[in-house]
RNA sequence: GCGGGCGGCCGGAUGACCGCGACGCCGCGGGCCGGUCCCGCGGCUUCGAGGAAAGUCCGGACUCCACGAAGCGACGGUGCCGGGUAACGCCCGGCGGGGGAAACCCCAGGGAAAGCGCCACAGAGAACAGACUACCUCCGGCCUGCCGGGGGAAAAGGUGAAACGGUGGGGCAAGAGCCCACCGCGGACCGGGCAACCGGGACGGCACGGCAAGCCCCACCGGGAGCAAUGCCGCAUAGGGAUCUCGCGCCGGGCUGAUCGGGAAACCGAUAUCGCCGGCAGGGCAGCUUCGGCCCGAGAGAUCCGGGUUGGCAGCCAGACCCCGUCCGCAAGGGCGGGGCGAGAGGAAUGGUCAUCCAGGGGGGCGACCCCCGGACAGAAUCCGGCUUACAGGCCGCCCGCGCGC
RNA sequence: GGGUGAUUAGCUCAGCGGGAGAGCGCUUCGUUCACAUCGAAGAUGACAGCGGGUCAAAUCCGUUAUCACCCA
């Protein structure tokens, strides 16, 4: 019920987008092997939903205006169906908040939990989603 | 109404906003000489998980490899009969056996007189025919109940899962299918059925245990691998190696060339021969053109090894497809006619949030009703036909039994 | 997509048609002032589940579950 802020600044960032000049931040997706296992020797946050992973790619690996997600559902989380549901809801968060709160040139890596990431209310997901990358891009930079 | 059995079907509904994937259309930009061509972005319409998508237990389609469209062997599988099917280990109908009061359900159900093997413990004996104990009778001995010997007979045997058919009667010294009745067994033959099989049965006098999901025999089936198959394009590395085939059209190099005889061939022998050396013979030496043949390199093709790539396209979704009607068939199913299009991704799309309703559970209230919780099993990956396994709840039809009413 | 193997006591394993076993561990007793060692005695399983064939199944057959491994 404290949530209503999050949404004001999701729906308070798209006039913005639509009429700035550098225009939205791109995510593409992240597909291979090499770039999860670097993902996961950098910065790392843990929430009752979910893990993330995050890190500053180094230069000349991907386009640097662009960020980078990916998502992890290994078979501790459950079957086909469980996995398929909570990478799913994984997806529909990230889609919502990176676009706000994420950076260029970052990977970004959500690794999905037993029973809570698919159980869980989605407004409890996003804000964490959201306290987690201010916690990870406050330190540095 | 209650209890039971069988078959079929559904497996939340509607709507809103924000998103995802695909086909098509439109617009913009770029590539191209150009294009109904290709790429990117945006918009719109339409479509977007299952009855099991699962397990991978079978059968096919398709593709590649091997090959003689063959035979034999090994190995694996199937196993009552008839039918259905592209095929099957599936389905339908029937037979036999078993369960149930019934509707109905269940069964890996060929062959044990082709052969081998096993049958623990117990028991006299465990597979085929007899030995042992006990039985009857005769003789002999002695402390009259036993011992020894001869003969008869195959009924009896604390067992065991299974034991020289069972019960009763006659008969006998005691007995015995020795004889009789019933039951069981084998059974020529007869009748019905496409068949499995069913019914009857002269006669035999009883001879033929179980296990083949032990080996095996018989009949039938099976070449191997799998869409990460396979084909094409691009990038990149090496511009490699091995083997085989074709083949002298171009180029380079080498060998060879007349006649006769012998020989499988290599080759051997004889005769003839342009120029030079040589007096002659024998012998030796050198050279050119054209044409023909052979070999090697080179060339072309195939396979393998080594090395490189991890990008794209095709395969990839109209099919043994679905629905309706009709005809044949008991049925599975098949014929004909009409209508329909129902996902095609590629580290992989179906998601998120909300509202109302429908099922379900809990609580409150006499009640209308209110509040809370909350959607079973489960996610396409080349495609079909089956089987098996998981599954909240619900709907429809038929049948059996009991009770009540008319 | 295709294939192979395993499951037996708390742990590691043997057993391949008729008795369920071994080592370690556990409990009790003895030895010792006490502990370890050592000696003696004892407990422990529905042989992964279900169904079937056999007189009889851990063993044979089918199926299910879980785990491990191999090939592309």
């Amino acid at each position: 019920m404290s949530l209503p802020p999050e949404d004001d600044a999701t729906a308070g960032r798209q006039p913005t987008e639509a009429g700035g000049a550098g225009g939205r931040l791109r995510i593409d997706r992240l597909r291979r092997r090499a770039d999860f296992l670097r993902a996961a020797q950098a910065a790392r946050r843990t929430t009752p939903g979910f893990l993330l992973q995050a890190r500053s790619r180094a230069a000349g690996e991907h386009d640097p205006s662009a960020a980078r997600v990916g998502f992890t559902c290994s078979r501790k989380v459950g079957n086909a169906v469980a996995r398929n549901r909570a990478r799913r809801r994984l997806r529909a968060v990230a889609r919502a908040v990176l676009p706000v709160a994420g950076r260029p040139g970052w990977d970004y890596v959500l690794i999905g939990r037993p029973g809570t990431t698919a159980g869980m209310a989605y407004e409890t997901l996003l804000g964490d989603l959201i306290a987690a990358l201010e916690r990870i891009h406050g330190p540095r930079r």
